[in-house]
DNA sequence: TTCATTTTGTTAGTCTACTAACTATTAGCC
DNA sequence: GGCTAATAGTTAGTAGACTAACAAAATGAA
């Protein structure tokens, strides 16, 4: 249930979002770069929680289309420091009031109390999965 | 918080299984193919909710490794039926054992209430996504 | 200083998913 | 019967995710 119910939000937010001629991930690596400018390739990997070889590719797209430009670290020569064109803006305002929408979409017809015990219920899930490593003999 | 929780949940589930030396797309579809022998392709692509494209490139590799076999259907030459090979089935034990656990390792400490409130805050939200077609104007 | 280790990013190859365009077959209508 | 629609599956090409193996630069210890 809690799979398909990601995946249909997953699904409301492409549509909605499909105009802006951007996948997904490259929208949420946007999202992330408008907020963290001059972060390298792999701050930006650990954020979005996927490996640097996808960082690598999906900032290549990125960078090819002129929503993102690479420039040389001062201090550290291996690494690439990310910025957002001034062309990507307008894109990002849209992309804010997109998600809120998808949001509330989803949530729609939930009291406040209710959108507060989702929370708490998902963070205790969360918290099961995290921390304690998983124990295969369970 | 949602997608987080469903992206470790499958992350779990994947590493408690990866013993068995299959992805989880291909588990996912040994199983229903198990649960319903003789289905053709397009049938498992909508049980699966993928493309149709998707499930020709997942059976070719499965039926590479040996794990589902091909039968013309008898009625209709354009089709296939699908069935898992007995090479398969231990196999399916295993991935059955994984399943619950992994699902009671991410509900552990929640109680039989509290499953059922999850139960039912999730199927309103599916409602609210799936029925409805988005509105963009919302 | 030099050498081993770590870090940053890359290429190569695999797997999953998609769209678009195609073939072959079936089904329906005139 | 014959033409058109729809259906089952495919190939080709793209995007995203991964692992493995690597180069280059930075770090740190002997």
């Amino acid at each position: 249930m809690l799979m398909e119910v990601g995946r249909l939000i997953r699904e409301d937010f492409r549509r909605r979002a499909e105009h802006l001629k951007l996948t997904q991930s490259q929208t949420l690596a946007l999202a992330h770069l408008h907020k963290n400018p001059g972060i390298s390739q792999v701050t930006l990997a650990e954020r979005l929680e996927v490996h640097p070889v996808t960082i690598t590719q999906l900032v290549d797209r990125l960078q090819r289309a002129g929503w993102v430009r690479r420039e040389v670290h001062e201090d550290d020569r291996r690494a690439f420091r990310l910025y957002v064109t001034d062309k990507a803006d307008p894109i990002l305002e849209e992309v804010w009031k997109i998600a809120a929408q998808a949001r509330e979409h989803a949530l729609s017809g939930l009291s406040r109390t209710e959108r507060d015990q989702l929370d708490s219920l998902l963070g205790r899930m969360k918290n099961n999965l995290v921390g304690a490593p998983t124990d295969r003999s369970e």
